[in-house]
DNA sequence: ACTTGACCTTGTAATTACTACAAGGTGCAT
DNA sequence: ATGCACCTTGTAGTAATTACAAGGTCAAGT
């Protein structure tokens, strides 16, 4: 598929697209014969993934040692163990930390729909508990 | 508590809290008669919200309206409820994500403390969502 | 008293991760 | 064959920090 195709497809901007490219992100896509870009269903894949990590609040960097972690079978495990439990123990602070905020948005949604202003802790909710 | 103290309890740079008064995220503090800005407890509580809310992927625009939100008392409900829900469903596909990334990230640490290596299916944790 | 060093001030410049735009080539339908 | 949507490279602008410069403040140690 070609770049439009590809960023229609995961809400990327194709001038992203080559920036992931540009910055070793994505892997060069094969080129057709008037030299537009090429992409598989793998580069779909990748280009998703990186796309949710980054709307999850990991960094570029981060987004590389996840997409590295993913073709780690080269390499000794002892090596990735403790990358994957940071990552794990970051991941789990978030969703605690959503958890928290959904549920106070959901007592607000409750509130609103009884047409009764209710207390608002939402700042509480991320801020925790005072 | 002075700049420093908050940016150490909150791991912000002090640069960064100046920032967030130029902007109108945070309100402006007092000032001690050496003009050093003199921080109360609900500035703690306010900026510990608008770094978690960073780190889980609300962009500044994002975070303004989830303050503004807190402070819906003098709004009639019908405003702040399409907000809310929609805050609400994004919070809800992000929770989605990372427990699949949890999961797969866990799969891995089995993996790993087993010594043995295992299929990665790190990648397609986040792009398999339909 | 004085100086060291950690703090603070404002202001400006650089960084990260995009995003937009310019100038031009490609390809297919009307 | 020409309009239109697409593609190319390259450069410049934006958002959200982050770093740095030049200087003022203040408690502690000599």
């Amino acid at each position: 598929m070609r770049i439009g195709e590809l960023a229609r497809a995961t809400g990327t901007k194709a001038e992203t697209i080559r920036y992931y490219e540009r910055e070793g992100i994505l892997p060069a896509a094969d080129r057709t014969d008037s030299n537009y870009r090429d992409y598989s269903d793998q580069h779909l894949a990748s280009l998703t993934f990186v796309r949710r990590a980054r709307e999850l609040g990991f960094s570029i960097v981060q987004v590389r040692e996840l997409l590295a972690l993913s073709g780690h079978e080269d390499k000794p495990c002892k090596d990735v163990d403790k990358l994957v439990q940071s990552q794990l123990a970051e991941v789990e602070r978030k969703i605690v930390d959503l958890s928290a905020l959904r549920s106070e948005l959901s007592q607000m949604l409750r509130s609103c729909q009884a047409d009764r202003i209710g207390e608002c802790h939402i700042v509480a909710s991320l801020a925790g508990r005072p």
